[in-house]
DNA sequence: ACCATTTATGCAAGATCCTTTCGAAAGTAT
DNA sequence: ATACTTTCGAAAGGATCTTGCATAAATGGT
């Protein structure tokens, strides 16, 4: 039970570090060099740990050996289930992503055939990098609407069809690796934090501009999904201008829905009181700076300077968020020593 | 290093118990009986735990040695220094109340006298239970305001004399141990959770309502505090209705100030979708069931069915809060292992 | 080409700590 | 008073981590 410890300990450090020496990691660990070897062989034999050939460098004395986390050793797939088109990410344990899919979605179709789709661009992705499923640890899929914590579609209004689906469980028969479906919002918070706008920040929150204007929150670097997984929904109160936005947005232009909405990202930003605000979504993917009109119109409605930018991973950070999720319960799951 | 992990754990298990005996504190803990005896020894010679006298029960066999946990061996002080009087509990490691003071406070007086009777009151209520400031193992303090992470008053309506003071630098000098220094509305949302309406509720916004109305949040049992310490801070934006909330109950009763200030509950609930709201402040213990008229008005504007309840504690929240905060401080103290 | 120097390896001895085991002790029930 | 039950105390045994030291494999100078 101890080694476990030390197993999980050297996991870390060797993810952290490049391709160390033993005995650079055994420093890094703070454990001796026979005991990091030890646990070096326990990784290796669950496929994690790999010995690489010794680096050809003019240093002095006998080479050392040297070991490399295998993030090849399983994959996580990031789902972004959108009204209209479906977007897969394939990524390796660090991360780095093998295989991408984008794929139309009808909008009004019935859930069963909008599910059907999402599976056959599951299986075109996964055959395009030639990944079987067994070799996937964890698959993460970000939609519309309320997800509830069972991972059912419990309130949807973009799409219609998909309110009441067991999203979950469904896609829980394609896979036998744990399946977390999520808010698109929530999702997009997380990749902007993870390679977005809000790197190395851990109180954010993410507006999704779309036809209606939703909310994603991180809290000290963790999803926050309320009890209901309905969490940054102030757009459901009419006086904070965040409902129909899209629609407002034709009529008046950006300037005007700016003004309008800064309310209720106000509102979310005296909630929360973030270091940051991402601005992302639908409606910033056609020109125009929402986010600096954003910054014009909501700081002087709040009390801390809390900076507002644009997402700058675009209609890729659902998907992008997702595959971060299932990469964060593949991690806990293997950090885990009970 | 892994007597320290048993250590910690052989306590979590003894504070959990009532009085043990060893035989049951090692099968509580999962680890033999000499080494849960061995933790123990550690233990006693911390202070924190003791052996009692053994039951006179009627069971078979050789009677067992009982430990106990010492919850004497440290004290935690909370005090509330509300706008026109303080509140102090003094209470040991197991939160039992072993001394309250209560004293008036002028609000227009300068920062440096406010400071000075609190001083005294402390003085006070350590003598009355005859404690050392050395057994005091951490302090928390409440105030109205946005108070910065460094325990400086950020920004006060209430008591413009505290704008900008260090209080809880100028606390530390009285103390040698932990200072911690939050919002008051914050404080009165642990407490409810500690002893109050919301026990065992891991997602609580609690809303205290005076002159103007602030709000506490705890996500995932813990408190939110924001960036600038500013979280729940929704009163600011005035079409959310909680702003006067006081001038407005004289005027136009509480029903309608309930109705007013609807728009402004409802705007935390979705913002954080928590399990329940608590309500309580000044204008709840004046009378009237603010609570029933908001649970009246709030749920119409939302999407979950956040639970709506009065306040347990009353006027006693925010310095129980303290008292918590400066207990969960000490157990994370003793808990860690590095 | 050879030897000193440097750095890492691999094995063995030593230390620490946890668990198991077993006889003795201290009560209650008959 | 004897049998039974349960816990205690100490000693033996096992697992794991650390320390120490001789050896191996490279570089660099002679």
């Amino acid at each position: 039970m101890l080694r476990r410890i030390n197993a999980a300990a050297t996991l870390r450090a060797l993810r952290g570090a490049g391709e160390p020496t033993l005995t650079e990691l055994a420093g890094a660990v703070g454990l001796s060099r026979p005991t990091t070897e030890g646990a070096l062989v326990e990784l290796a034999g669950r496929g994690l740990a790999e010995e690489v050939a010794p680096q050809q460098g003019k240093r002095l004395g006998r080479p050392a050996r040297r070991y490399r986390f295998r993030a090849e050793a399983g994959y996580a797939l990031g789902v972004e289930i959108a009204t209209d088109r479906t977007l897969l990410f394939l990524t390796d344990l660090d991360g780095q992503v093998v295989s991408a899919h984008r794929e139309a979605l009808a909008p009004d179709a019935p859930a069963r055939d909008r599910l059907a789709a999402v599976r056959a661009a599951v299986r075109a992705c996964l055959a395009a990098a030639g990944i079987g499923r067994k070799q996937l640890w964890a698959v993460a899929a970000g939609t519309p609407g309320v997800v509830d914590p069972e991972g059912t579609i419990a309130y949807c209004n973009v799409v219609p069809e998909w309110q009441g689906f067991e999203l979950g469980r469904e896609m829980g028969r394609s896979f036998n690796c744990p399946i977390l479906v999520e808010n698109d919002a929530n999702l997009a918070a997380v990749a902007e934090r993870w390679r977005g706008a809000a790197r190395d920040v851990d109180d954010v929150v993410y507006v999704l501009a779309g036809s209606h204007t939703g909310a994603g929150v991180l809290i000290g670097g963790r999803l926050h999904r309320g009890r209901w997984g309905a969490a940054g929904e102030v757009g459901v109160l009419p006086v904070l201008g965040l409902r129909d936005t899209a629609a407002v947005r034709e009529r008046t232009g950006l300037n005007a829905m700016a003004a309008r909405m800064a309310p209720g990202v106000a509102a979310m930003v005296l909630a929360f009181d973030p270091e940051m605000v991402v601005v992302g979504g639908p409606l910033t993917l056609t020109g125009g700076d929402l986010a600096g009109a954003l910054a014009r119109h909501v700081p002087p409605l709040c009390l801390s300077p809390t900076r507002i930018a644009p997402s700058e991973l675009g209609d890729e950070s659902v998907a992008l968020g997702a595959v971060r999720l299932a990469l964060d319960r593949i991690e806990t799951d293997l950090m885990r020593v009970d």
